[in-house]
DNA sequence: CCAAAAGTGTTCAACTTACACCCATGT
DNA sequence: ACATGGGTGTAAGTTGAACACTTTTGG
């Protein structure tokens, strides 16, 4: 039973990953060739996706789509949304491709999408069948399938979950500066902050650490290093209350 | 091809009522007789849910559901969650349930869930076979399936995205008072604001705009109506910027 | 000694919080 | 006249925004 692809739910993963610069996903390419000419019919990118197993757990399917991409279980995982339109794979490139690559494109799938937070330095990907890389978010032009809404849609969510629970954390080393998790913070949602403000900031969170080791090797003034401590972040964290709009 | 269910995605609606005084939600009992005794074997509530049709959009799927409710079209609809674990339907009662009523139990479903919001007021709840209302969020006890986590998450899902959008005025008449408005957010968040600083606060909205007109037939002063205009709110929205935590 | 990023404080404006009394209406 | 909820302001504390210079390291 745990055989069989199921043909109308599939599983699309959003891997955001941060390099201390950009915001970066990881992205599958898609190529196709013409058999005959050798020359590209299809090439594009997409998320990284599958169909699940007729009795498997969509998270775990998440799962094994990670552990496949990086070699790594454990990732941060969050389901934020599920593509659902019937026609969510009629454009002719998409159904070509599927056609291609042994599927029904008249097959109705449903997406369950996952959103997955990383550090791009902490892993490998994996390359197998296909190419497989990080992209800058803020370059990334048209995505096969309904990609590029599911990943406007999985930012968005980022956003928002990141205002409420601590998880940027998990796109950053153990340890991490200060400038690093402010430029996480930048680059999630795509402004600028004053240092010294962020500073003030940052040191009311009493789960942030402070670290008596300092940077090495840097051709600056060495930055102290932080950690996270969930323990402590359990421990004094408060609900939700105010409404903003 | 549109007249098949399909076996394995299903549609639940949370649907939240506002009255003036309570957050509601809609529920329909499950009840099952012993044929012979007549005892009840099942007695029961749980969430409004349905199969979809093979081709339908699931938003569609949950607009059918709400309409059967209700009798309305255009209500406020947002997909939240998508409940998928292959063991959420294992429970003994509900496997029962799901074979008295000409389902099998060991069918995989997955359930794409939408909250909804109305006004209570403004509705009147069809009943048919089943037994449908409006009970108390605060009160409900264990309901059928895993509908009482569906349910919690649909609440914190209301919290988050009401601090981010106007959405409260789907759960209000188009005119209303500000003290309707801040006993709403007061039973969404559990808590309770001070009225002058509540008023302080929503007087900020420049979308909230006040009328002449003036409730009748109250035996108190008589408050001011309100109307929110989403073409101003449209018109003055920023983006979400800080993060706390 | 130069380049590069780390680290640090103050002032002003805006917002949040706590708090108490009079008003308009129906009965 | 009384009960009920409507409507209003102020002061103190807290938070947010703007802004510039010195420090430490490697090269």
């Amino acid at each position: 039973m745990e055989k069989f692809l199921h043909p109308n739910i599939s599983v699309d993963c959003v891997v955001f990953g941060f390099d201390f610069e950009k915001l970066n996903v990881i992205l599958v390419e898609r190529n196709l060739k013409d058999p005959e000419t050798n020359e590209d019919v299809i090439t594009d990118y997409t998320l990284a996706g599958q169909h699940v197993y007729e009795n498997e757990h969509l998270e775990d399917a998440a799962k094994r789509i990670l552990n496949d991409l990086t070699g790594l279980d454990n990732i941060y995982l969050e389901q934020f949304y599920t593509s659902e339109d019937p026609r969510r794979l009629s454009d002719p490139t998409d159904r070509l491709w599927l056609s291609k690559t042994g599927r029904n494109p008249d097959e109705r799938v449903i997406s369950v999408c996952y959103f997955s937070l990383v550090n791009c330095n902490e892993i490998t990907i994996k390359k197998k069948d296909r190419k497989v890389g990080w992209y800058p978010v803020k370059e990334i032009k048209k995505l096969g399938f309904d990609h590029n809404r599911i990943l406007e849609y999985a930012l968005h969510s980022l956003q928002i979950k990141i205002q409420n629970e601590p998880i940027g954390y998990e796109m950053l080393p153990q340890k991490f500066t200060l400038s690093q998790l402010q430029k996480l913070y930048e680059v999630i949602f795509n402004v600028e902050f004053d240092k010294r403000n962020f500073r003030k900031k940052v040191s009311k969170m009493k789960y942030l650490i402070k670290l008596d080791e300092k940077q090495q090797g840097v051709s600056h003034k060495p930055a102290r290093y932080y950690i996270f401590s969930r323990e402590v972040y359990e421990k004094t964290k408060t609900d939700l209350f105010n409404f903003t709009v």
